[in-house]
RNA sequence: GUCCCCUUCGUCUAGAGGCCUAGGACACCGCCCUUUCACGGCGGCGACACGGGUUCGAAUCCCGUAGGGGACGCCA
């Protein structure tokens, strides 16, 4: 099969999170399939669309390694074209002016709110003479669509679903200023851009019913509609500002891999047995539409952080150290230098371990890069009594001696010293600890102390001796 | 209100009539590993919304009920 798909975000906003999920099937479905995915901006709304949503809408995309095969197309640059449209529907009886004016159609809506049933134009205009149409009123175009029957979409996701042409109305194609309407235009769009495939958001279902007539009067075939559920808030309600829509943008910023954010996504509504661990190349092989659930899912960080640590420790540690960089420096005030990469990226075995987003991996990576005197948090702190340090100068004495510097070397030493003094592993590995990274908690130590080298490590082992001798540690 | 859709552990889900005393993952709780914290390993807690059918047999099929969501614009 050779699929066309599109993803068609408005440009309102920045690309959120079940917009990213949107495309993100769209582009998997496609590159299983084989065939191409296309992008089109949603922008006939000119209140409302910026170029500044347009932007982050193509970066968030970008950054999730989304590509499409086909420069953007922009609707509201096609809008002659659907006028045409509308216009051979008008001269194919299919569709007819309309002169209700706003007050007409106000007064249709009060009366069908007291009657407690939906607003639905009554198509007083359908069959009526234009040359009854009152001087000076621009007229909307509208569908002649069925009264009688039904219309039906057979969805790939939700299945048959029909619905009694009773309950749709006529609607607006062309607006009285001579402007397409949404319905319209991607009816025209999406059979102009060829595409096989709508795959989109349920919000959309009902729309599709009033789509499925605007082909139906067009006598064009309507593409494979596929319909999948929307991802709710924490609280099962649409995801809103409150909970996790943000835009993707945000997710990058708070530390999130691309490949996790994929991972996460894909899971989202859609299910391939149990795996959960699911690569990109793994995902395309696997995704067919008949995978993808019904239900709406809720939006989960834990489970996202679970992927980001699992992709984090796969992630090459050049990588890493290039992705830390510039928060590190932010949080320094002050650019790194190579000599201090250089310990990022020994070290980086010991961090990617211990970090579940990149936010948190350039925290627990600052001791590395920091100057001396590092600042103590108040667990080191009381680690470090008057005790421990008498521990630690001797300990540090043992480790002058060592002749090569490496983590075996410095574990014999730490335990030799140990035994000798019939002292216990951690009443030296937690001050070292302390001392060496003015926390509690660190990678291993011995690795910490081999990738900072014997020179810092000495002198941090001073640093902490003098820090206590200034303000002794309570007991 | 009307129409449409949905309903398996707290969350994401497997399940397409017997393989289900319902499986996996996240989270949570233990234990192991261990100098700390993670990682990893092992184990535990924990669900078929409810009520009727159909069937020898239902999480799976049908019908109701309840709950949730979405759509009802000359917005997209």
């Amino acid at each position: 099969m050779t699929a066309i798909t599109r993803f068609a975000p408005s440009p309102t906003g920045f690309l959120h999170i079940g917009g990213a999920r949107t495309a993100l099937f769209n582009w998997l479905f496609t590159r299983h399939h084989g065939g191409r995915v296309l992008l089109r901006i949603e922008d006939t709304d000119r209140e409302r669309s910026t170029r500044a949503a347009i932007d982050a809408i193509i970066d968030g995309l970008d950054w999730l390694g989304l590509d499409f095969d086909a420069e953007p197309v922009f609707q509201s640059q096609r809008a002659a074209r659907h006028a045409a449209v509308a216009q051979d529907l008008v001269a194919a009886g299919h569709a007819y002016p309309c002169y209700t004016t706003p007050a007409e159609l106000q007064e249709m809506r009060d009366r069908a709110k007291a009657e407690g049933r939906p607003m639905r134009y009554d198509g007083r205009w359908r069959d009526r003479d234009p040359a009854d149409a009152p001087a000076g009123v621009k007229p909307v175009i509208r569908l002649k669509a069925p009264q009688s029957g039904e219309t039906v979409i057979d969805d790939a996701v939700q299945g048959t679903v029909r619905v009694g042409n009773e309950q749709l109305d006529d609607m607006v194609l062309l607006r009285a200023d001579g402007t397409p309407t949404y319905m319209l235009s991607v009816v025209v769009d999406d059979h102009d851009m060829e595409i096989t495939h709508v795959i989109r958001g349920d919000d959309h279902l009902t729309n599709a019913f009033r789509q499925a007539q605007i082909y139906e009067g067009l006598g064009w075939t309507r593409p494979v509609f596929a319909h999948i559920p929307l991802i709710h808030g924490p609280d099962g309600a649409k995801l809103s500002k409150r909970h996790g829509a943000l835009g993707v943008d945000a997710y990058r910023d708070m530390g999130y891999l691309p490949e996790a954010m994929r991972n996460y996504l894909v899971r989202l509504g859609w299910a391939h047995g149990d795996n959960e661990i699911i690569s990109t190349e793994q995902a395309i092989a696997w995704f067919t539409l008949e995978g993808v659930g019904r239900s709406p899912a809720r939006f989960d960080f834990d489970k996202l952080n679970h992927l980001n640590a699992h992709y984090i420790r796969e992630a090459d540690d050049g990588r890493l150290v290039d992705a830390i960089k510039p928060r590190i420096e932010a949080m320094l005030g002050a650019p790194l230098d190579a000599a201090r990469l250089e310990r990022l990226a020994h070290g980086m075995a010991g961090l990617k371990s211990r970090a579940r987003t990149l936010v948190e991996l350039a925290e627990n990576a600052l001791f590395y890069v920091r100057d001396r005197p590092l600042p103590l948090d108040d667990k080191a702190a009381r680690l470090l009594d008057a005790d421990a340090i008498a521990r630690l100068r001797q300990l540090a004495a043992a480790f002058a001696a060592i002749g090569s510097w490496d983590v075996e070397a410095l574990e014999n030493a730490a335990r030799n010293l140990v035994e000798a003094q019939g002292w216990k592993l951690g009443q030296i590995a937690q001050p070292l600890r302390a001392a060496l990274t003015g926390a509690a908690v660190s990678p291993g130590i011995f690795d910490v102390a081999q990738v900072l080298g014997k020179e810092e490590v000495i002198a941090r082992i001073h640093d902490a001796e003098k820090t206590a001798a200034r303000s002794p540690a309570a007991t």
